[in-house]
DNA sequence: GAGTTTGAAACT
DNA sequence: CAGTTTCAAACTC
């Protein structure tokens, strides 16, 4: 079909080439990331630094955006690209392809974390990593990283190391911006020690042949963030999470995941596996199977809270007047210290959110008591633990009880902090102001805390309550079960009827939001696409600061939805992007030919789509409202694209 | 650091 | 599904 010489017709009369690419940065961020602030908590507040990454990436190496094996549409366009890539950086087809691989960006970063749950273990080979996926996308890289670096060598004896690897960085497709740093800042290690050698790209390929070794000499690196990141990897290096790990190239990655009992323990403790998974393919080798890695990083979630922390710092620099008045969710207080160096010293002691340590002594720690087994992750030297078997040598047991759980309930590892992206979607900026578009799944039960004390769950996540709590007497600062957030009267109210200590403790929780609410305030309230980057990233910088703790980490973006999303939503990007491709075409056939793949991917029935609490319960970006405001605002910002695009509106419908 | 409080998780 | 028990984090002293 492709070599139809209609379709290419069709092709070059795209209405698309007109935009092209985005000489301004702003712009372009403004494209993809007209999604849901509040969903994730934290890959989107870099959304514009990965995005121009994105952007680069693909335009240096085109080869690499859309090769997802399981999508037809994209090959069909991988191979009309390749047709006429020669053509120009502008070509339409570039364009589609980095819009489809934002796309799929995003929905990864949407769909972050999670728990796969449901049980159903082949969630994880269905959550392709499009622009990795195919055979050659890392090759390619890996050919663009030589040409960098030959490039490098030829203006000068000694390479510039850093804009070597930056431009290396620059090249690869991370999960993450925090994995794209600490790759940057481990590769500038090694470059420091000159026993790398980025003499060519087969060096990089065989830097890091197998797991953990590397990374483990990764101690020797200065960098705070490797070091995070090796420190993270460490504990976190869940066995049943490193499926690409192990696995050599393969020609079919989602085949190659199915087959990998690996794969199948999904579930949320992915995250930090994700950052070694990105970090270390891509040091490793760019010729690895990437997928994997890619796929994985549903959870980087909470593992990039660690390296956040690192960037953020850098990044408050950049963004003080901001940052200072933003405020800090209580659970965080800790966190928020006034001083990096502070920050940097608990977080390396390993008391950073994303660090969690455990202290089960009967629990054995495979119970959803423990902090680390709820969260997906091994335990580690830091915890203080008996008896514990939350440890890669009892992967078995680990997996066994996973799956038990899981199967009393197949959200048990899901975030129990669902940031409803819905919410902010439909609300605009209004949602900003909302403390309360996000909610804690289940809601919280307390009787005696007044939903004021991290014993909620809810308070704990920094979400007020909702319908969903069975909480009396709630105070929660984040808002009330009746709806109220509080304000002014609250305080009075809890003045009235508190201590003079407690009052103190309270006003202080009341100036936090208050500080929230003004922080709140200062956002742009028309969040036109340019600003929409700033308004995700807001929290984001704010840091961690607005990271919730580790459940919200997971929730933010997270979840057991994840996997549901990404496959209700390749869809729609394939349905898109074929509408796109075949503009004046009607529609029909694709939506024919998706579906059933929604059908059959969905994974995770038990997602209450039909629960009234399914918008909470369920992530965020399942619903398929929620992907069509997404691509829907994402095309708003792609001014010229979508006039001749067939509105969404036929997505709905299809599904 | 020990003891208490609290509410989620697990169990019945 | 409700009541009870267990558990470990959060909190207090």
């Amino acid at each position: 079909m492709q070599d139809s010489p209609v379709f290419n017709y069709i092709n070059s009369l795209s209405p698309i080439r007109p935009v092209r690419s985005i000489p301004n940065p702003n712009q372009f961020s403004s494209l993809n990331f007209t999604s849901p602030p509040s969903v994730f908590t934290s890959p989107h507040l870099n959304s514009s630094h990965k995005e121009s990454r994105f952007f680069k990436t693909h335009n240096s190496s085109s080869s690499s955006s859309s090769s997802d094996p399981t999508n037809p549409v994209e090959s069909r366009e991988d191979e009309s690209t390749s047709n006429e890539d020669v053509v120009a950086e502008g070509d339409d087809t570039k364009d589609l392809n980095i819009d489809a691989s934002m796309r799929e960006e995003e929905t990864n970063r949407d769909d972050s974390v999670a728990s796969p749950c449901g049980g159903d273990t082949t969630d994880l080979s269905l959550v392709p990593y499009a622009p990795l996926g195919e055979n050659g996308s890392f090759e390619n890289a890996g050919m663009e990283l030589q040409k960098v670096y030959d490039n490098v060598q030829g203006k000068s004896e000694t390479p510039d190391w850093e804009s070597l690897i930056s431009d290396a960085s620059e090249l690869l497709i991370f999960d993450s911006p925090d994995a794209s740093e600490a790759f940057r800042c481990f590769m500038m290690q090694r470059a420091s020690n000159s026993e790398a050698r980025f003499s060519n790209g087969v060096e990089v390929q065989t830097m890091q042949p197998d797991s953990n070794r590397e990374l483990e000499s990764a101690n020797a690196i200065p960098y705070e963030a490797v070091s995070l990141l090796h420190r993270g990897i460490r504990r976190r290096c869940l066995d049943f999470e490193m499926p690409g790990n192990k696995q050599t190239l393969s020609e079919n990655n989602t085949a190659t995941c199915e087959s990998s009992s690996r794969c199948v323990v999904p579930s949320i403790g992915l995250h930090l596996n994700a950052i070694l998974m990105s970090s270390k393919d891509c040091k490793s080798s760019i010729s690895h199977d990437y997928s994997c890695s890619g796929k994985i990083q549903v959870g980087l979630q909470s593992s990039i809270s660690t390296l956040q922390e690192t960037l953020d710092q850098t990044e408050n620099e950049t963004r003080e007047d901001a940052d200072q008045d933003v405020p800090v969710e209580p659970a965080l207080q800790e966190l928020n210290l006034s001083s990096p160096k502070k920050k940097r010293v608990k977080l390396d002691s390993g008391e950073g959110e994303s660090c969690k340590r455990c202290n089960c002594k009967k629990s054995k720690c495979l119970k959803l008591y423990c902090e680390c087994f709820a969260a997906g992750v091994y335990c580690i030297e830091p915890c203080s633990c008996i008896d514990c078997f939350n440890k890669p040598i009892h992967e078995d047991v680990v997996l066994a009880t996973r799956k038990q759980i899981e199967s009393r309930n197949p959200l048990a590892f899901a975030p129990k902090v669902i940031r409803n992206s819905e919410s902010v979607l439909e609300t605009g900026d209004d949602a900003s102001k909302t403390p309360a578009s996000a909610r804690h799944k289940r809601g919280c039960n307390c009787k005696k805390s007044n939903c004021l004390k991290k014993y909620c769950e809810c308070y704990q996540g920094g979400v007020g309550c909702s319908i969903n709590c069975r909480c009396e007497g709630c105070k929660n600062a984040f808002g009330r079960k009746d709806g109220s957030s509080i304000d002014m009267e609250a305080e009075q109210e809890e003045e009235n009827e508190t201590s003079e200590k407690s009052r103190t403790a309270k006003a202080q929780q009341n100036i936090e939001v208050l500080m929230r609410k003004e922080a709140r305030s200062d956002l742009p309230t028309t969040p036109t696409p340019i600003y929409r980057p700033e308004l995700v990233q807001l929290p984001f910088s704010s840091s961690k600061n607005r990271m919730p703790p580790p459940q919200s980490l997971l929730g933010g973006g997270s979840s057991s939805g994840i996997f549901n999303s990404q496959y209700l939503r390749k869809p729609d990007i394939s349905l898109t992007q074929s509408r796109i491709e075949k503009s004046s075409e009607t529609v029909a056939e694709d939506g024919a030919e998706e579906m059933p793949e929604i059908l059959i991917h969905s994974p995770i029935p038990n997602i209450k789509s039909v629960s009234p609490n399914g918008k909470r319960v369920s992530p965020p970006h399942m619903e398929s409202s929620s992907s069509g405001s997404i691509l829907g605002r994402r095309s708003g910002g792609r001014k010229l694209i979508l006039q001749s695009i067939p509105s969404f509106p036929s997505l709905t419908p299809q599904h």
